[in-house]
DNA sequence: TGAAATGTTGGGGCG
DNA sequence: ACGCCCCAACATTTC
């Protein structure tokens, strides 16, 4: 009888194209487990935990989890123990936290016999694999995407056939774990926007090659439109994989002949942006808290709490600004262009330190990936890699007036705008004092004077 | 994957 | 017919 073999499943929650689970089926029955590990990790944000919940709860339906929780180091060495395990499956991570997670298994596992097969397949390539003609790794996307294009993509494969073992060791239920919120339920909405897990996963990628694509060129900075993919959060859970989707794309592109060449396009380069932020992230881990441009350290943030709040609470009184922030709250997403203007909008006009929106995005979005928060975040802020100058300032109310200009975006959001006209739907404080709403704030900043603040502190920089 | 200020150009009104 | 001015439209520069 062979000795069963641990599948330690991380943040790659599906049973197709997955070569640590082909690897580990090949190699004796399996024990697949699932740990949370808020010690050597981040603590998961309470959107995160949402999500996890149901990826956890649909991948087991087809393939019964042990769940544990603490260390994956410690706990991988008592399951080990318990099971007479030989081996353990992994598909590698690249977080810092996730790093530092395979170099604790490592230290233990070295000596003892077990052997550990770390697998590919979070990323297109890995991070080692792509670099400037010195070596070194990219800075800046525009080369970073060129390098990525040009390098072979590991072609998916199709779910493997296993073998559990028999008996599996107990685990903890996914209720003990208390994964989803209680007192206020603020996930209530959530269902009917997400169907998390591989299935869902891969009925969203199919509906967008089959419905969206085409037009994701023109319409994807349109955020009234469904025009974008909406896979950040099956991505970030590897419920589907990068080379699954750059597949698919390209198939689509070649059966569409043409049609679908430029939509496409730009959908592999947001696929590719992901990578970009995976792999800097992976070579400079400080990303998450220093500025990636060593200038913005003595940077003078202002530290609001009272502007804090009234940002997250969807107050500012710029109508696209707040509508995202709603958007935020009631669907555990936002749409990305919306997403840059709430975020200059915290960052500039109301001068707070990037990483205080970082940590209001890592706790109320469904997709919230360390990563490409903190590579975004500074991108806005002007401190991170190949990021935005400083002086590129969004006015909200441009920016309404060109991407949402019948303001359907912000009606939907923001009900209590429902009757202004078009003409002042994105700037309500321009309508005489008695058509204004009533239960719409003021603007908390004048628009110019937030602008000339930041520019007169950047120059002082 | 900006916005605002400043510069340039050219058509049309007008004396 | 001509010069002058205004100003929209577009381009460039600056933040």
């Amino acid at each position: 009888m062979t000795e069963p073999v641990l599948l330690w499943f991380r943040r790659d929650l599906r049973l197709a194209d997955h070569p640590a689970l082909a690897a580990a089926a090949r190699a004796g029955p399996l024990i697949p487990v699932f740990i949370l590990d808020e010690e050597t990790l981040r603590p998961l944000g309470g959107a995160a935990r949402w999500w996890l919940h149901h990826a956890l709860a649909s991948l087991s339906r087809d393939l019964p989890l042990v769940l544990r929780r603490g260390r994956a180091a410690a706990v991988l060495q008592q399951l080990a123990a318990e099971t007479g395990a030989s081996a353990i499956y992994f598909s590698r991570g690249h977080e810092p936290g996730e790093v530092r997670q395979e170099q604790e298994v490592k230290a233990w596992a070295g000596g003892r016999g077990v052997g550990l097969h770390r697998h590919g397949g979070v990323l297109l390539h890995e991070p080692e694999t792509i670099t400037t003609g010195q070596g070194t790794p990219f800075k800046v996307f525009t080369p970073f995407s060129r390098a990525v294009k040009a390098a072979p993509p590991r072609p998916p494969k199709p779910k493997a056939a296993w073998t559990l073992a028999d008996p599996q060791p107990p685990g903890d239920t996914l209720a003990q774990w208390q994964l989803l919120p209680a007192r206020p339920n603020w996930a209530r909405g959530f269902a009917s926007h997400w169907q998390p897990g591989e299935a869902g996963a891969r009925q969203r990628l199919a509906d967008f090659l089959d419905e969206h694509v085409a037009a994701y060129a023109r319409d994807r900075d349109v955020p009234a439109r469904p025009a974008t993919s909406r896979l950040s959060p099956h991505l970030h859970w590897g419920e589907i994989s990068p080379a699954q989707i750059w597949s698919a794309t390209h198939a689509s592109m070649a059966a569409a002949g043409g049609l679908q060449d430029e939509g496409g396009g730009k959908f592999l380069s947001e696929l590719i942006w992901r990578e970009f932020c995976a792999h800097l992230l992976f070579h400079f881990p400080h990303l998450t808290d220093q500025p990636f441009r060593a200038e913005f350290a003595n940077f003078p943030w202002t530290d609001d709490h009272a502007a804090m709040r009234r940002w997250q609470r969807a107050e500012t009184g710029y109508p696209l600004v707040d509508a995202g922030l709603r958007e935020l709250w009631i669907t555990g997403t936002m749409h990305n262009r919306v997403r840059m203007i709430v975020a200059s909008f915290l960052v500039k006009h109301l001068m707070q330190h990037w990483r205080q929106g970082e940590a209001w995005f890592w706790d109320t979005l469904v997709d919230a990936d360390i990563a490409s928060n903190a590579a975004n975040w500074q991108w806005v802020a002007g401190s991170g890699a190949d990021a935005a100058p400083f002086f590129r300032i969004f006015n909200p109310v441009l920016q309404g007036e060109t991407f949402d200009p019948d303001g359907a975006y912000v009606r939907r959001w923001l009900p209590e705008l429902a009757s202004v006209a078009n003409k002042h739907v994105h700037a309500p404080w321009t309508l005489p004092e008695a058509a204004r709403p009533k239960h719409y704030p003021p603007p908390m900043v004048d628009h110019g004077a937030a602008r000339a603040r930041a520019l007169a502190t950047f120059k002082a920089l």
